[in-house]
RNA sequence: GCCGGAGUGGUGGAAUGGUAGACACGCUUGACUCAAAAUCAAGUGCACUCCCGUGCGUGUCGGUUCGAGUCCGACCUCCGGCACCA
């Protein structure tokens, strides 16, 4: 065939690239677009240097709302950039002996190369490094923002430390037995001085304000209300006897607080050497406080850690009985939660009866419901009930004692109602080298100093070396030696850089708004806020979307932007998966079920494997590249198909057969458009509005006109998938008239021919915006299909002329009618009641009841 | 353990309480071809079948309804999140 004669996807995605290139036709809007506003973004990506499926999934499905929504007339924001700074970029400095900035700028450079690739909306004018100085100037000035207003603090925290890099560690760096990632050396929990945000402040509002976030998934919201864990209850006082000493307990179930056999406090509470200093018990409690300490944090705080605990020795008094209750130190109680300290009740307390029972404390019942004697009652028992051995509140309901007790408690100063949080304040120091420098400087006389504004940005400097070992900021012979801002002595700078959540707090204001001399300018924030639909993964659905939401609040109580809320409407794309082979036997996995023998169930060397669906992933080895995919398929086709897979919020294993369905269509598209270009009629429209059509022709109409309002409707729900089946559906349709009727040259079908050739090509646009650009401009349009108005069905085409009437006797169907739109109800009844088929399957009983649904069916019940 | 979500052909998946399996992959048959690829046409849930049909069928068991993949209850399995949170 003649190279024109085929669907040469790489001419053409190659072209048309190049022409919205020349073009600039992804500018950004301009400031006095009249056009309503829509802001659309996607999490931006940490610039790994390799587009993975996951972001193809992501980006084309930006790309289709963010070119929907401009055809439909919207000024669209639909920016990109680069979460540039984190550890990849530092380890891989450590192993090249390079440095990470120039190693970030040629990834982000081979990422933007591979995203233009795919033919992407993007509006790179706004583009975003937040590596670079001209980004982490303003995250530096934020944070002073914050500091100056009383939402940074600074307090003890502990965190994962490597004895032999002499370094920090993240979660993931931790190997599963509690080495280091690197070195195999072990991990040990260690207390250091960090910056933190004040989060903890804000956990009320950020659960408030859930509610009203009614275009986000359910499932995120449930998330984030779990991770910020509000719980009511009572704070009260415990006194220790014959001391002055008073613990602070909180409890969610003050109903229970007869039943309190025994206090237990973490061994971290400060008070703790106070209560043991003079006591016989106190060597014995040292020794364990220091074991409970030395033991492995993260296993201490899983729930099926064994209890362990020791008496310390003192009594506390209770307060509603007199009674002494013994205090001792748990391993179970932690001192990041409530006070540290808590009443235990091992009767109605999992915890506190399996540590009960271990020490053998009693163990009184005091809650009994209905049916059941303290005596008689399975402990622990956690439910509601009746108050039992609780004094002047027995009898009582326990969620009315909860109420009245709490209130007696307040009436006698003992304590009062509050509210506990499990959200902690977000600690942003990290002892990294490649993340945002902390704006502080620390001075013998003038304690710790903001810089002042005109110093920013604190710049990461370059003498530094990447050996793994150590913070590199803390041996640049340079960064820290400083002269004070406020005094002129010598001071030290902060060598702790900032967890890279920070930068992406705040990217979307960035991206909105990007003046030389300022974080933003309000008028663009109030422009273009809040983003109209964010798409990102669900991994993102706590800390990020709860650190970017928590940003939002404080920017605007501190007056700076308009908005409380940065996105209105959220949607968490599925991850792309892949099946693998696992054989234990050999410790190996397999990628390709032609590696496996031949029945699939073994290796070639006979070991048995087990098929498993994993995230695409180095480790296993089934990543397939988008890369890939469009050398040798097209950009048009991987983003069909990336859709195609199912519905977008869902998990989706890609499968390699898959794609040349997709492939196979858009050439059956391209035949059916392009070598036809010489049949397009301009004044199809009015042709159209003259002419007679005959059935076949009003078919084709009506099936093109039924498309533009699946197509519609399916977008705006995100129904990517099926809005592709109903391409499908008018090509297969199209096609054989095409070629049936097209040769002939009658003005008529030519006509027709023309609405849907010109339609398609606009309906197309979001998916394959290059082969719709192709097929625009061979039917004699200027310029892009992305600068043409979405099309508008006409419901007087798109309506059926004739209904299938489903014929049902009891349930079942076992006639079909083929009537007018128009006919009356009482029509179809008779003729259902007449069929003959029918008849047959109502063994000459009279109904008993006919049901009707209008322009479905009838049900007969005999 | 608690909180979410999902279970539909050989496969990915589709179905405002109203014809279950759209669309696609794969497979079968046919056309074209010396042949193959590509393309086109027909078929393809399972079982029985006089090839007209009939029965069964959306994880399991019950319920509501003229009618349930869809709604309700209980359970099973898988996936995700949280987890000594007092």
């Amino acid at each position: 065939m003649e190279p024109t004669q085929r669907y040469d996807f790489r001419a053409i995605e190659r072209a048309w690239q190049q022409r919205w290139h020349d073009a600039d036709l992804f500018a950004l809007p301009p400031v006095d677009d009249p056009r309503e506003k829509f802001y659309y973004l996607d999490m931006f990506p940490y610039p790994s240097g390799n587009l993975h499926m996951g972001h193809l999934r992501n980006y084309t499905i930006g790309d289709v709302v963010a070119r929907y929504q401009t055809m439909r007339g919207r000024a669209v924001l639909h920016p990109m950039g680069w979460d540039a700074f984190g550890l990849p970029a530092e380890n891989a400095a450590i192993k090249h002996h390079t440095h990470p900035d120039p190693w970030t700028r040629t990834c982000i450079q081979e990422m933007h190369r591979q995203l233009d690739m795919l033919g992407i909306s993007f509006n790179w004018d706004r583009e975003v490094n937040t590596s670079a100085p001209d980004y982490y100037h303003w995250t530096q000035w934020l944070f002073l923002q914050f500091y100056a207003a009383g939402h940074v603090t600074r307090s003890d925290a502990l965190v994962n430390w490597c004895t032999s890099c002499q370094t920090v560690l993240a979660n993931e760096q931790v190997m599963a037995d509690g080495t280091c990632e690197r070195c195999d050396q072990e991990v040990i929990k260690k207390r250091l001085e960090q910056w933190f945000y004040k989060t903890t402040d804000y956990a009320q509002r950020l659960l408030d304000d859930l509610d009203g976030l009614t275009e986000w998934p359910e499932q995120v919201r449930t998330m984030q209300r779990n991770w910020i864990g509000r719980s009511e209850g009572v704070e009260f006082a415990w006194h220790v006897a014959e001391s002055d000493i008073t613990f602070r307990v909180f409890t969610t179930r003050v109903d229970t607080v007869f039943g309190v056999t025994y206090m237990a406090l973490a061994p971290e509470h400060p008070l703790l050497e106070t209560l043991i200093a003079d006591r016989p018990e106190a060597d014995d409690v040292r020794a364990f406080v220091r074991h409970v300490l030395a033991a492995d944090q993260f296993a201490r705080a899983s729930a099926d850690a064994p209890k362990e605990g020791v008496f310390t020795g003192a009594y506390a008094t209770h307060p509603l009985t007199g009674a002494p209750v013994p205090i001792w130190v748990a391993n179970y109680v932690m001192m990041d939660y409530g006070t540290g300290a808590i009443m235990a009740v091992p009767a109605h307390d999992e915890r506190d009866f399996a540590f009960a029972t271990q020490y053998n404390l009693p163990i009184p019942a005091v809650i009994v419901p209905e049916g059941e004697t303290a005596e008689s009652l399975a402990l622990p028992y956690i439910g509601d009930g009746f108050q039992a051995n609780s004094g002047q509140f027995d009898g009582l309901p326990n969620q009315e004692a909860m109420v009245r007790i709490a209130e007696w408690m307040e009436g006698e100063g003992l304590g009062e109602r509050t509210v506990n949080f499990r959200l902690r304040d977000w600690c942003l120091s990290r002892q990294r080298y490649w993340g945002c420098p902390i704006p502080i400087i620390y001075c013998e006389q003038c304690g710790t100093v903001p810089v002042p504004d005109d110093q920013l940005p604190v710049r990461l400097p370059t003498d530094v070396e990447f050996t793994g070992h150590e913070n590199p900021l803390a041996t640049s012979p340079t960064f820290q030696h400083v002269d004070c801002p406020r005094c002129g002595a010598a001071a030290r700078r902060e060598t702790d850089t900032m967890d890279t959540f920070v930068d992406s707090s705040w990217y979307f204001l960035r991206f909105a708004s990007q003046p030389p001399d300022a974080a933003f300018a309000r008028a663009e924030i109030d422009r273009w806020l809040p983003v109209d639909q964010y798409v990102g993964g669900i991994e993102h659905a706590t800390m990020h979307l709860i650190y970017a939401r928590y940003f939002t609040k404080v920017l605007y109580d501190l007056g700076l932007i308009g908005v409380t809320e940065p996105f209105a409407r959220l949607f968490t794309q599925g991850m792309v998966t892949k099946a693998a082979w696992w054989a234990a036997a050999e410790k190996r996995w397999y990628t390709e079920p032609e590696q496996l023998a031949a029945d699939g169930l073994h290796t070639p060397g006979g070991a048995p494997v087990e098929r498993q669906v994993a995230k695409m992933s180095k480790s296993i080895g089934n990543v397939v590249a988008p890369e890939g995919i469009c050398e040798a398929y097209g950009a048009d086709t991987g983003r069909c198909y990336i859709l195609f897979i199912g519905p977008p919020n869902a998990e989706a294993e890609w499968q390699d057969d898959g794609v040349v369905g997709i492939h196979r269509w858009l050439t059956r598209v391209w035949r059916l458009t392009l070598p036809r270009a010489a049949s397009y009629l301009p004044a199809w429209r009015e042709v159209l509005a003259s002419a007679k059509l005959d059935a076949e022709q009003r078919a084709l109409r009506q099936k093109l006109h039924q498309t533009i309002a699946r197509l519609s409707a399916d977008i705006e729900d995100f129904g990517f998938n099926t809005a592709i089946a109903a391409l499908m559906e008018l090509v297969n349709a199209a096609a054989p008239f095409a070629a049936d009727r097209l040769a002939a040259g009658a003005e008529a079908d030519r006509a027709v021919f023309s609405e849907l050739a010109e339609t398609l090509a606009l309906l197309l646009s979001p998916f394959a915006p290059h082969l719709a650009d192709e097929i625009w401009a061979a039917t004699g349009h200027e310029g892009s299909t992305y600068q043409a108005a979405w099309p508008v069905s006409d419901p007087a085409l798109a309506r059926r002329e004739r209904l299938t009437i489903v014929v049902q006797v009891n349930g079942k169907v076992r006639d079909k009618l083929e009537v007018d739109a128009g006919a009356p109800e009482e029509t179809i009844r008779a003729a259902a009641l007449a069929s003959e088929r029918v008849q047959s399957f109502m063994d000459g009983k009279t109904p008993r009841k006919v049901v009707y649904v209008p322009g479905r069916l009838v049900n007969i019940v005999v």
